[in-house]
This record gives structure tokens, sequence and C-alpha cells, in this order.
RNA sequence: GCCCCCGUAGCUCAACUGGAUAGAGCAGCCGCCUUCUAAGCGGCAGGUUACAGGUUCGAUUCCUGUCGGGGGUACCA
């Protein structure tokens, strides 16, 4: 049960008792909900802010607006008597004979006492989208981990959620792959492993379209340099004028092109650099030589697919099913799923009918030959149809809301793409509300990029992303170094087989890569580094999975059934704090789950769960269990670990990660 | 040019959307294993929340300005 909840109910009966004026502005909706988990233990367990704000509304004053909330809330079955503290928080506590109720209606229901939403709504979460003829990379996980996460979430709470993995199997990157299918196959390679080959090509196209692109731009870019280095001239003939204002007006714009001089220079450095590598190996100027138009070709390819050549059509349906295979291997390893896998191409039939909808309604307009759609407040026009009709993935995001209003009705749509697309999304949004999607939730999930020790896009050493697949060895590599240190520091000895070890590191090592995204506020960038993630202690998986195998290796040496002791009344014990804490930890857990979704972010249930499994390492170090004075308390103490591990369980579950019962 | 995001302890990050003394982990220092897993526990130290104003009982959070960083911005996705 939902304690805080609960509280919020009660709290807006007394403010609607303590009505103000009809005509002040209070939003009594919005007070109910300041009931918040104290800071300080000392506060006790739950404060109630609302007494300030409405004091403010009330033109009262607010030790007496909360006096009289105290006198009108009605808590005393769930809470000792409340008080009045600083300039009128009201401080609850719950009282210990509750929280021993609680805690028993929760030993004996299998979802931990936490109730399905009253009001069930339809979600979709649109999440991972990869392209599917490049491998994944870095940047798919926290779309893939974070979508994945949502989804279980809200499904878990009794949501009715579709998860959409919307793959990019349809676009230009399939003309790429096709013109080196054409040009540049090893069949050999191919036949041994279609994906690996396929891949290959890609790159080796995309290598080559990229020099040509480099070269075009080239000038641009030396020209630009140019304009920055007169610019920079220019600014520095500016004599000091005396008038402070000026003066640092002109400070400003010659450091600005001190720095426009600097990059412009750098990013000409660096292409010519890239141009030049290029050149100067043998096997790829060859092909730059003899594939001169390769760009415009490789469009060619993927404009013939999509116009129907039977020829592209055939190799496109040939390279899907071993590409999917792929992508599925590296789900199955993150313990990702979707309901759905409807990409691109599903889709592309629909698009000329979308722009068309659009164009005859008067919401787009052709402007310099692209059919655009003009948005209020908005200086550039979200483009549907390209001057030479193709369209673009604008259209697609279109025609996948129609379909999915169409087929799902869905209360709530969360697209889990990254912070860069979100003048895209706001676009889309704003379209799909001019097309009369109104009704329905569109949210933009974003999030961060994934940096580099040096502040930049996470990379390998030579410049690539890199691959999703590595990273996940790497870090089943290292997890598996600590599994085993660990196990053969153990003093009564190693306690795991080769293949247990081996199991451990892989739950401990996806765990870490996993936790260590979710754990961040997904609008943040953050810093990616395998030994913060495996570090073995601190807000980590491994922490969380260290305290759950704890719990475990106790019922294993006690011997405890545990079945039997769920179902028995065990009259729980909360006299040392390190107990009254850790139960009060346990019973948060459906508040977690609630604010974690209130703005769809995982890191607040990995906080919870830290300060959980913070809270029962504690209660570990100080109250034995097994021989604790009395069979009365063992049997309490009992309780508290198979709960704290159940809630461990659950909640690393709502993130895609498993755990061990011994490491 | 315009738009969006960010700046918090030496480092990496939180902070329940305006609440009490801004919290964790790492790194540093001091303690704790003949007792259920020390991948642990307890403690110390570390801050002008970039800067300057403003709004109010109260600001890391809201507003304005400045400095610094990142991203986006008409036919890629």
């Amino acid at each position: 049960m939902n304690i805080r909840s609960r509280l919020r109910d009660r709290l807006q009966t007394a403010l609607e008792g303590l009505a103000p004026a009809p005509d002040a502005a209070v939003d009594l909706a919005g007070l109910a909900e300041m009931v918040v988990p104290s800071q300080d233990p000392k506060f006790g367990d739950y404060q109630i802010n609302c007494a300030m704000p409405l004091a403010k509304a009330l033109k009262r004053p607010p030790r007496e607006v909360a006096q009289e909330l105290v006198d009108r809330l009605q808590v005393d079955d769930l809470c000792e008597a409340p008080t009045i503290a600083g300039p009128g928080f009201i401080n609850l506590k719950v009282r210990d004979d509750r929280l021993v109720s609680l805690l028993q209606t929760a030993a004996k229901d299998d979802r931990l006492g936490i109730a399905p939403v009253a009001h069930r709504k339809q979600y979709i979460v649109d999440y991972s989208a990869p392209n599917v003829a490049k491998p994944m990379h870095v940047g798919h996980i926290r779309s893939s981990v974070i979508g994945d996460s949502i989804y279980r979430t809200l499904k878990f709470l009794g949501h009715n959620v579709v998860g959409d993995n919307h793959i990019g199997d349809w676009g230009t990157q399939f003309g790429m792959i096709i013109y080196g299918f054409k040009h540049f196959r090893d069949d050999a390679a191919y036949r041994a492993n279609p994906v690996a080959e396929l891949s290959r090509l890609y790159r080796l196209v995309n290598q080559l379209v990229g020099y040509f692109e480099g070269q075009a731009e080239l000038p641009k870019l030396r020209q630009k340099a140019d304009a920055a280095k007169a610019v920079l001239a220019a600014a520095q003939t500016i004599a000091p004028t005396g008038d402070k204002n000026v003066d640092k007006k002109n400070a400003q714009t010659l450091k600005k092109a001190q720095n426009d001089v600097e990059s412009s220079a750098k990013a000409v450095a660096e292409l010519q650099e890239k141009l030049a590598a290029m050149d100067a190996d043998p096997a790829v100027a060859k092909l730059i030589a003899a594939h001169p138009k390769i760009g415009a070709a490789a469009l060619e390819e993927t404009a013939k697919l999509h116009s129907g050549d039977e020829e592209n059509l055939k190799l496109w349906q040939e390279f899907m099913p071993p590409c999917l295979e792929a992508l599925e291997e590296t789900y199955r390893r993150l313990h990702v799923t979707f309901d759905e896998t409807l990409g691109e191409s599903f889709y592309h039939d629909r698009l000329a009918e979308v722009a068309e909808d659009f164009e005859r309604k008067g919401l787009a307009r052709e402007s310099d030959g692209a059919l655009c759609i003009f948005l209020p407040g908005q200086e550039t026009p979200m483009l549907i149809r390209k001057k030479d009709g193709a369209f673009l993935y604008a259209t697609t995001d279109l025609a996948t809301i129609k379909y999915r209003i169409e087929r799902w009705k869905p209360d709530a749509v969360l697209y889990v793409v990254d912070h860069r697309q979100s003048l895209h999304f706001e676009q889309l949004f704003a379209a799909a509300k001019l097309a009369g999607y109104d009704a329905c939730d569109f949210r933009h999930i974003s999030f961060g990029t994934v940096l580099g020790k040096d502040g930049r896009p996470y990379k390998t050493r030579s410049g690539d992303t890199v691959g999703l697949k590595g990273l996940l060895d790497e870090a089943v590599e290292r997890a598996a170094t600590i599994v085993a240190e660990n196990d053969e520091r153990n003093p009564e000895g190693p306690q795991l087989s080769a293949e247990e070890r081996k199991r451990v590191a892989e739950t401990v090592g996806i765990g870490a890569l996993k936790y260590a995204d979710l754990s961040q506020n997904r609008t943040s960038d953050y810093e990616f580094s395998y030994d913060k993630m495996l570090a073995m202690n601190g807000n980590t998986a491994t922490y969380m999975q260290y305290a759950y195998a704890r719990v475990r290796s106790i019922f294993r040496r006690g011997g405890v059934d545990i079945e039997a002791l769920r179902a028995k009344n065990i009259a729980i014990e909360l006299n040392t704090p390190a107990e009254r804490q850790l139960a009060v930890s346990i019973l948060r857990c459906e508040e977690a789950l609630e604010l974690a979704l209130v703005d769809f972010r995982p890191n607040q249930l990995t906080t919870y769960l830290f300060e959980l499994a913070s809270h029962y390492s504690t209660f570990f170090d100080q109250c034995p269990v097994l021989k604790a004075p009395t069979p009365e308390l063992r049997d309490s103490r009992l309780m508290l670990c198979d709960l704290t591990a159940r809630t461990i369980k659950l909640g690393l579950s709502l993130l895609g990660i498993d755990v061990v019962e011994q490491m």
C-alpha cells in the first residue's frame, strides 16, 4: 500500500473542509500533492508543506493555518499525532503497528502489496529504434534501456502498454548497402556471416560517400575559415573608444572572432587529415577513383528500392532476416523486449496519403518545391515531401501517429529519443495537433549523450563509435574478473563453479551497464566509465545484487522455509533505528514507482533502491538474524530480510536487471 | 542570427519540480572481519549551487542580465 497517497487523500479532505473564498486562486489538488517523505528522520516519516502557500492565499499566519489543518487532518489510524515545526511544516510519523500490519500484508502478496492503478491508461512506448543496416552502438543503449524500464514499470502498475521498436529499415543506408553489395561484396564472407559482411559494406560505402562529401565541403570550410580571419582582422583594428559599453561589446566581438578562427581552422585541418588518410591508403584510393559518383548512385539505389525495383526489393528482403536476427540477439542479451517491431518500411505505402491529406486540408503547402507544414511560432517549417517527391522521416512519423491512434487509441505516446531531436518532436507534435490528434498526450522522453573521458561523445581511440556488442562483452569480462577475485577471497574457499561464475558475471556485467545508464537523470549527458559502472560500492546494480545475495545466503544457511514464514503473521519488531528504517524503506516502493513515472525518470527508482539496499546493509551489520536473541526476533528479522530481497528483485526487474542467488 | 539544454564538493552525479542544515559514490583521512558474503558498516573532511540582480516567509529550482559549455536550426534520420 502507498502510505503517501493515502496521506494525500486525507490531506485533500482536510483542505476541502478549510475551503477558502471561491474566488481565491487556490489549487487544492496541487496543495494536496505536497506530502513528501521527510528529508531527515528526526522530522518523522512524511512532511506536509502546503500550509505556507495556503496561508498566503488565505492571508493568514502560516502556523495558524498549519494548526487548523492538523485539527482537521484525520490520520490517527495511520500516524502518531502530527507536529508543527518551523514556519508551518507538518511532520508525520507513521505508527509502528501500522508499519507492521502493512509489512504483513506485503509479505502475503506476490505484488508486495502494490495495487495496480485505479485508472489504467493505454500507452505506447517507442524506444531503441536502431538502424537495421548499421550495427548498434553505444548511443542505442540509453533509448533501449530507459524505454524498456518505463515500459516495464507502466505495465507492472497495471497500464496497457505497447512497446514498439520503430526500426530504421527503409532509409538511405539501405541504398548504400545495396550499392556495396552490387560492387564490393565478398561472397564467401557474406555466406559465412551475412550481417558482418553487410555491415562492412555499409561502412565502406559510407566512408567513400563521406570522402566525396568531404571534398565538396572542404572549399566551403576554407571559405568560412577565411571569412572568420577577415572578421578577426577587422575586429583587431578597432581602437578603444573610452565608452565602457561599446568597448565591452567590441571585446566580445573580438573574442568570438578568435574562437571562430580557431574552430574553423580546426575543422579544415580535421577534414584535410581525414581525406589525406584515405588518399594515402592505396586500396581506398583505388575505390575512390573507380566510384566518383558513389553518393548519387547510392541514393539512386534507395530510390529504386522505394519505387519497387524488383532487384533491390529482393535484396532488401534477403538482407532483412539476418539483420533482424542480429538485433534480436542483442536484445536477448540485454533483456529488452517489444510487442511490435513496426519499422519505417511498414509505413512506406501510407506516406503519400498522409502528405496529400495535409495538403488537402490546407495544413501543408508547397514552398521551394517541397511540401511544408508551417507551424505557429516556428521559423522553419516541417518538410514532409522533398522537391524530388521523396518523403522524409517527419512524414513517416506522422503516418506512424495516424496508424497508432487508429489501432490503439492511446492516451499517451512516449518517444524515448535523444535530446538532439527535440525540435523535430516539437514540430511533429504540433503537426499532429493540427491534424486533430489532440486527445493524445505525445511526449518526447529525451535523454543526453553518452560521453567519453574527454567530454566528447563516446568513441574508440580510432574515432569510431563503440559497438554495443563489444561494450557488453567488455562489461561482462570485467565483471568476470571481479567475480573470480571475490570468490577466491572467500575465507571459506571458493563457492562458485566455473559455470556459476560465468552466469554471475553475465548478470552483474549487463546489470552494471544498464544500471549506470538508468541511475543517471536521463536529461543530462553522462560520462561513460567501466570502472565506475562496475564499482563494488556506491549506487550501482552490483551493490543491490550483493545485498540480495546476502539475504539469500542467510536463508540458505538457516534452512528457512520461506513460504511458511510468509504465511505466518509474524509480529515484526521495530525496536532499533536500523530495523524501523528498513521497514519504512520497504513500504516506500510503490511511491518510488509512482515518482519514477511522474516524468518518466527511472533514476527515481534507482535512488530508491539504493536507499533500500543501504538501509539493509546497515541492518545486516547491526542486527544478527540467524543468531538473534529470541526465536521471535529471528522470525521478525527473517521477515524483513525476505521483504527486502523481494523488493530489490522487483525493483531491479522493473529496470530490466536480474539478481543472482550467490555472488 | 534565432531556438533549446546545461554549469552543484578535487572527480562523476543526485536533489520527489519552491521547503527545514544542498545529498551520494569515487578519491583522501580515522575506525570495524575467531559471529549470517568486508562487493560491507561506522565516522571525519570537503560548497558563495558559474556570476550579478530580482520575485517571497523560503530559490540549486521561477524571472532578467552577464560569462562559459553543448545541441539544433528547409529537402539525412
